[in-house]
DNA sequence: AATACGGGGAA
DNA sequence: TTCCCAGTATT
């Protein structure tokens, strides 16, 4: 927190003391967001809300770091309805952190199959061997402690040290960001620094004395279930009497639109090698996207070189795997999105021709496998996707 | 400060 | 189609 530092002062309100945060340098007036009216009252319609309006998620079935962290992996940019399933399976194979210690990094990725970010699921797997060897399998306590664990940042670890250890921790992330920017009524950009740091400061000067964890949840659910990006139902809202957006009729302006995305289009090339009963399959490596996880041989290829579609299929799994193949079926074409990326993915099938030296450098791994034991290795999507066509295509 | 990283749900 | 989602790490 640059240009800001922590002081004990004397508060306004009922409390003898209260932590305050104060630009620096020192000034003998201490600044707040809020006033300490308005954050009692705020906090007291919060809490009383969320004890109604709460759902039931499985993560909430009981107090335990271990699933705190979990879901809290899951749900970086994912929705709650999305990780519901994923994490009630995940937490069956893998109980505890020395269970996901002890876990094959495959399948964890086999069980992380569809959410999307693999590198959450390599992390979280990185970081419970940590605490495993470091920490003797124990969830660590200490805010920092937590925070230098692979794959958890500053909400991340907040979250996990306030609802799982009750630490006076602050979260921000994508629910509370709205929610703040409208309760302090930003009208700038809230995903510039001065944004950011102003909706920090305010995530922590609204937290109460106790049952932080309570309090950072409520937040994020009433950002989810009732300040919500378009229509936010004000009239359901416990703050709706607090809020400067709401009384100023711009909740639709609040917080300011981002810039759309420039898409980009994309055409690429998958393609299923066939050597009798089996397909190849390789190792998506680091660094790459999908690393970790199996993927058919797949490359950009040049949409506007028409009639040369097959000399591209064959230059590329050369290229890719070191395998000459004999272009075939074309098996069919699947749209999907990767980020930027508006990808037009053929998917081709070939037959195996021969294996070509490669000298010096290294491909990647490769396997085969029969049709049956693509159900085993970690596949993206559109890569379990295509699976379906070759079954049907090796008429299994 | 900008960008990569995935996939699905919803309007 | 577009927007959005309980962000993190890297450049």
């Amino acid at each position: 927190m640059i240009g800001f530092r922590r002081e004990v002062v004397d508060g306004p309100g009922r409390h003898a003391q209260q932590w305050r945060l104060t630009m620096a340098p020192a000034s003998d007036s201490a600044r707040t967001l809020f006033s300490a009216y308005w954050r009692q009252q705020f906090r007291r319609r919060l809490r009383a809300w969320y004890r109604r309006a709460a759902r039931e998620l499985p993560w909430r079935t009981k107090r335990d770091a271990y699933r705190v962290w979990v879901s809290e992996i899951m749900l970086q940019q994912t929705q709650v309805v999305t990780v519901e399933a994923y994490f009630k399976r995940f937490l069956t194979a893998f109980p505890t952190v020395k269970a996901l210690a002890a876990a094959d990094e495959q399948q964890v990725l086999r069980l992380w199959e569809g959410l999307g970010y693999y590198r959450r699921a390599r992390q979280l797997h990185a970081a419970a061997r940590e605490i495993a060897e470091r920490h003797g399998g124990r969830f660590p306590r200490d805010l920092e402690a937590i925070r230098s664990l692979p794959g958890i940042g500053r909400y991340t670890a907040g979250a996990i040290a306030s609802i799982a250890f009750d630490t006076s921790a602050p979260i921000l992330e994508a629910n509370t960001i709205r929610l703040l920017a409208r309760l302090l009524a930003y009208r700038d950009d809230v995903t510039k620094a001065a944004g950011q740091t102003m909706l920090w400061t305010a995530a922590e000067e609204l937290l109460p004395r106790r049952d932080v964890g309570i309090f950072n949840q409520a937040l994020m659910e009433l950002g989810s279930l009732v300040c919500t990006p378009r229509e936010p139902k004000c009239d359901e809202c416990p703050a709706r009497a607090l809020c400067p957006t709401f009384a100023q009729g711009l909740v639709e302006a609040i917080p300011a639109p981002k810039a759309k995305t420039n898409y980009e289009a994309v055409d690429e090339a998958a393609v299923v090698v066939r050597r009798g009963d089996k397909v190849l399959l390789r190792l998506c490596e680091p660094g790459e996207r999908w690393a970790g996880l199996w993927d058919f041989p797949r490359f950009v290829i040049d949409k506007n070189a028409k009639g040369r579609l097959a000399e591209q299929l064959v230059a590329g799994v050369l290229q890719q795997a070191g395998i000459e193949v004999e272009p075939a079926d074309r098996l069919a074409t699947i749209k999907h999105g990767v980020t930027r990326y508006r990808i037009t993915l053929q998917c081709h099938a070939a037959h195996f021709v021969r294996a070509v030296p490669r000298r010096g450098k290294s491909g990647p791994q490769l396997r085969w496998l029969q049709v049956h034991e693509l159900a085993n290795v970690p596949l993206n999507t559109t890569g379990r996707k295509i699976c379906q066509f070759v079954g049907k295509w090796m008429g299994k």
